[in-house]
RNA sequence: GGCGACAUAGCCAAGUGGUAAGGCAGAGGUCUGCAAAACCUCCAUUCUCCGGUUCAAAUCCGGAUGUCGCCUCCA
């Protein structure tokens, strides 16, 4: 497949370097608060790439770690009263609950940051042993920028233009304003660990080279994370792991474009902030899914209520057209009449052009719009009276199964079943109408009796009376079904 | 100020040299007691603008305009 590599700019044939193992590493959330639908993109993009890898037939070591100390978390933990690892502990709890809602599947190996002070120590005294760390009086120690050449390859900065924007904060005892921390020395009250420096924690870049070489033979295949992290973080991460291994970091470079709000950044300070929770409070996660899969994933994507519910019809459309397709294989006999070659040709093409869509640097949007011709090419089945009766019309509805459930697999969408997921989507369209289920049921009833007596009128005044409530009636020969309109 | 990304229909959005996917919305039709859903048909001679390269450009190059991001913690 083809994959853009940040690194170079452009998109790379992406080739794993022992055979058949593909090593990839994402950074992981600091564990201080609950997640956003910023971290909901960046999960989905990394599962749809751990899916995908393994579907292909790699054997996939994902990585993705936990920052579970850090100011932020420290910080968090001062003003509630608590201890900074409860903090952090309780917030690990929160974030898997979000990621098994949106079918993230779990990763491979998903390291804390507290578990590996050991490591991080040994790559320190290396680093300052190889001449790229000092330690300072206070107990820091930094890593010295200037010492790395190559800093700023990956995020295309040179060290001078870096230089003008760099300051050295007071109390800090860096020798270039550039230079980074590996190692915090503790401020009262703060937690710590022994060090040769004195007692501290961690610096939030040190974690990621240190736990890569750990559960990773260097260099990795990929590394992923947020587009906002390729500066400074990730340019730090290079700096330390290639500066202490004398060997490339990573070869892949990923980056997820960002959620914007109203085509701007998100932010808790500009008010603009949505947590997973407020989305999946009025929406199902499959919705949240297929949307944050209808933009290519290195895109910005506007995030709006209107937007999902645009999204959630799509996925209405898609997950009816199945059902359907479950109704007819629901029947027992099937006539021996011809079923057209071409519509089995035009699956398989669809199939084709799926799988290439992905190839080609994970273009989940294009694949999905492949996925809306297989619906309409079903639905043209369905339509036909001899077709969907036909033994020929049986096996392309399995085969049309199976593509669903190969896509689904891949995207982590289309996975529920369907007429049971029908139900759920419109009962939590409902919820946000405000309307009740009940009370729909007793006027439906109301409506059939009317209608069993051919008493249109007061059939149709009913409908209305529904209409009004937002209720949509569609008459079946199984009965009438509703939805909001 | 430095670096970078993006600009495709009413809206959302694929498409990186061969003549504009898909979704939502909209129009007409089939079906229906009438509807709805579903299905069929239609809906960008054109890709922000101006130049250039090429037999051929939404795609490559130069310029302009606009939007956003990074340069500080950030998915």
């Amino acid at each position: 497949m083809r994959l853009y590599n940040t690194l170079h700019r452009k998109k790379e044939e992406f080739t794993p370097q022992h055979d058949n193992l593909v090593n990839m590493y994402v950074c992981g959330i600091t564990a201080y608060d609950l997640c956003h639908i910023g971290h909901a993109r960046s999960s989905v993009v990394f599962d749809v790439l751990f899916r995908y890898l393994k579907h292909k037939g790699y054997e996939v070591n994902f990585i993705r770690n936990f920052t579970d100390i850090d100011d932020k978390i420290i910080k968090r933990a001062a003003e509630v009263g608590k201890e900074a690892s409860a903090i952090a502990e309780q917030f690990i709890g929160e974030f898997y609950v979000d990621m098994d809602r949106l079918a993230i599947q779990r990763p491979s190996v998903e390291p804390k940051c507290t578990a590996h002070i050991p490591e991080m120590l040994k790559l320190t005294q290396e680093l300052i042993d190889k001449g790229y760390a000092y330690p300072t009086p206070s107990g820091d120690v930094y890593f010295k920028v200037r010492a790395f050449e190559g800093y700023g390859k990956l995020s295309g900065r040179n060290i001078d233009e870096l230089e003008s924007g760099a300051r050295i904060e007071p109390g800090e005892e860096k020798q270039d304003p550039l230079d980074f921390a590996l190692w915090k020395g503790a401020k009262p009250g703060e937690p710590f660990w022994e060090s040769p420096w004195g007692k501290g924690r961690p610096g939030w870049h040190l974690e990621c080279s240190a736990m890569s070489e750990k559960y990773a033979a260097l260099p990795l295949d990929i590394h992923g994370g947020g587009q906002d992290l390729s500066f400074p973080h990730h340019e730090n991460e290079i700096a330390q792991s290639e500066a202490a291994t004398g060997k490339p970091f990573a070869n892949f470079w990923v980056h997820n474009g960002f959620v914007q709000i109203n085509s701007e950044k998100m932010s808790k300070s500009l008010g603009n902030f949505f947590t997973i929770r407020d989305i999946l409070d009025k929406f199902l996660p499959e919705t949240l899914r297929y949307f944050l899969l209808t933009m290519h994933y290195r895109s910005p994507l506007d995030f709006s209520f209107d937007a999902l519910e645009e999204a959630e019809k799509g996925v209405r459309r898609i997950y009816a057209a199945l059902a359907q397709v479950d109704a007819e294989l629901a029947k027992t006999a099937w006539k021996k009449s011809p079923f057209p070659e071409e519509i089995d040709a035009e699956l398989a093409t669809l199939a084709t052009s799926f799988a290439e869509a992905m190839e080609d640097d994970l273009n989940t949007a294009g694949a999905l719009g492949h996925v809306f011709s297989a619906v309409r090419l079903a639905g043209r089945v369905c339509e036909d009276k001899n077709l969907r009766k036909s033994e020929g019309g049986r096996e392309f509805f399995l085969r049309l199964k199976a593509a669903f459930k190969e896509w689904g697999a891949i995207l982590g969408i289309f996975e529920h079943e369907p007429a049971a997921f029908l139900v759920e989507l419109r009962n939590n369209r409902a919820a946000r109408a405000g309307i009740d289920p009940a009370r729909v049921q007793e006027l439906l009833d109301a409506r059939q009796a009317a209608r069993k007596d051919k008493d249109f009128a007061r059939s149709d005044a009913i409908r209305d009376e529904l209409l009004a409530m937002r209720v949509e009636v569609n008459d079946t020969p199984q009965g009438a079904t509703w939805d909001v309109a």
